[in-house]
DNA sequence: TGATATTAAGGTAACGTTAACACAAAGCGT
DNA sequence: ACGCTTTGTGTTAACGTTACCTTAATATCA
């Protein structure tokens, strides 16, 4: 009882044929570009309802040379932070008229890769990238930024001349989060989320690593832990069980951390986890610091000190700076904002009141 | 020192008369498609990398009348509930050779229907929507079903002669998370998560009432809380201040309830937040059951029972079957499948050991 | 050796839309 | 009544690609 097949989608000339006018008054009808007469729009209107009739948006662009939709590449998105992220770019760029498609690549170059061809495939007209950086990655995102596509990246490094980049200071946000820790006595200082190789790839461990030789205490490379990624030389995406598994070695360790700065939030409740599981107190026994401020921060027990990063005003700047270059078709020099982070203190670190 | 304008990008004439050939023998070593001599190829590609050449994808689909890339409509982007989704269907895919692109619905019908639109206007194949049910929203899926493109839902209620649905059982999945609070002893078991006027649009809520009704609890409304989206008519995410304001609420009550269902866990986490505040304990003085089973259940202080769903393979059966629909144009029945949910017993409800 | 595949190109015509131009009729100020 | 703008419609030619058809040279087989 299903041998029918669908009937193709009535087409601009199909509607035209059915009123008996030229197809480029439909298409005035459909764009509201140019004069028709009200009588005549509404002949084609009921037309355009009896064919069930829509516009190709694929020969639209084809024709107009653009497609008023910009393309988003994030990594992570489990994390809140990706998803204010997308949230402010998209609402920025709905109320500019583009649409928004977003793509994930979440575990290597081949993935980011694939993801800008996929969206330069749809001729968007500008690319928003929110990926970590990697050396394949960014060739092919060079290749892209030469040709006719505007792109913009957050919290990436990325050097390109017509490259706008937007990120916030991930490393004095390590640098900040970690002199809390000593400004409360701490000496022993762990951190969880990416292992030692990683640092040259990662600001938060930088900062952490700078704050510790500024207060001329010594690294220890034992306690700087994370996941397996190292392999691939891209710090991955850092999970509850990362925190947990790394806080357990930590805290096997013959002369135990005193504090933790963990790589974000995440990484931070796994740790949490551990730390309670070893019946020690937080902050009393052990201080922990993440990193995002996801909204989970103020649910954790306790309450989770942890470092900011402004994602909305972060999205807002993206979407308008990456509107500007798509409407200017003129060279410009590339901009570099740099936003602050801001340290949020809660009870993970100090005992209040 | 930036007047240059941007060069138009090389188009496969260009290739073409650059090589002195037709354009029809370079689309053949760009596609692979046809005879091609090596040396003629080397030429080409040659050719192609000088002037840095990319197909144009959008002429590409509007000629083959495909563009290989399906469309999927999320809500709810925070949670990883989502995000699994999302992943599962990209993997699989992405194994089939498709493109995924992701739109965000977080709020309305309005969003919902500019979501369907821009993806349909980019002819994907196929659009997989796992938003929550609304009257215009469906309205629209069902032209765009009426016409050529492949749709599939997820977790959604939706009537359609060529649209398959997928979901889990979130009916059964409250009952019995609700039974097992009952089975627990408890008498009075709050809802946290959405009012009781949303009973209609949420499955769990559902299950939740039946199982009361079933072991002949009376149904207590001022134990049913949630956010203020009882206005659309719409149930909104539900997050973790709901779910604190919402316990707070069910605390100050007279006769507080001594067992929580909460609608997901962001929910549970917030409400435990509440508890743990009021100097409670968890779970000897009051239990607590979320859903969704997210990666933070494990780790929420004690762990969260919850009820898990099969995001995984929902998004793989969604995938499967929207391939399906694509690639025979016949019109078949709708399939329907519905799987099950797991309850998972941990320490918020029992005291293990 | 002739008949038939196979390989290697080129030519033409769409796919469905809209920009640009052309043309005619109507409004309108002086 | 004259030019000048506004309004309403049609015609043409792309946008960049590929499906389909044609041509021709070479390879393969009975």
């Amino acid at each position: 009882m299903s041998e029918a097949t669908k009937r193709k989608p009535a087409t601009l000339s199909d509607v035209a044929s059915a009123v008996g006018v030229a197809p480029m008054t439909v298409s005035r009808v459909i764009s509201g570009n140019g004069y028709v007469s009200d009588e005549m729009r509404e002949k084609v209107m009921e037309a355009v309802k009896r064919l069930n009739y829509r516009r190709n948006g694929v020969a639209r662009n084809l024709k107009r040379q653009k497609t008023e939709t910009v393309g988003l590449v994030i990594g992570d998105i489990s994390n809140p932070y990706s998803t204010e992220l997308a949230n402010a770019v998209r609402e920025s760029l709905s109320a500019h008229g583009y649409n928004l498609f977003i793509c994930i690549s979440e575990h290597s170059a081949k993935e980011d890769i694939s993801a800008f061809d996929s969206l330069v495939d749809h001729n968007v007209d500008g690319i928003i990238v929110a990926t970590r950086s990697n050396q394949e990655g960014n060739e092919r995102l060079a290749e892209i930024a030469d040709s006719n596509v505007a792109v913009v990246v957050v919290g990436r490094d990325f050097q390109h001349p017509s490259v706008d980049s937007i990120s916030t200071d991930n490393f004095t946000g390590g640098f900040e989060a970690t002199q809390h820790l000593i400004d409360l006595g701490h000496k022993r200082i762990g951190f969880i989320g990416a292992a030692f190789e990683n640092r040259k790839n990662l600001k938060r461990l930088q900062g952490y690593l700078s704050a510790l030789t500024k207060h001329e205490i010594p690294v220890d490379e034992r306690l700087i832990t994370g996941g397996r990624e190292s392999l691939t030389g891209v710090p991955g995406y850092s999970t509850e069980s990362i925190g947990y598994e790394s806080m357990k070695r930590l805290l096997s360790l013959p002369n135990r951390p005193t504090a933790i700065f963990a790589r974000n939030d995440f990484t931070a409740v796994g740790a949490m986890t551990a730390v309670n599981e070893a019946g020690l107190q937080i902050p009393k026994d052990l201080a922990i610091v993440g990193f995002d401020d996801t909204p989970l921060a103020l649910h954790t027990m306790p309450a989770l000190t942890t470092v900011r990063q402004p994602m909305r005003i972060q999205g807002q700047l993206a979407s308008e700076m990456l509107l500007g270059r798509i409407k200017s078709r003129d060279v410009q020099d590339p901009i570099k904002r740099v936003l602050d982070c801001e340290l949020i203190i809660r009870e993970s670190t100090v005992t209040l009141r």
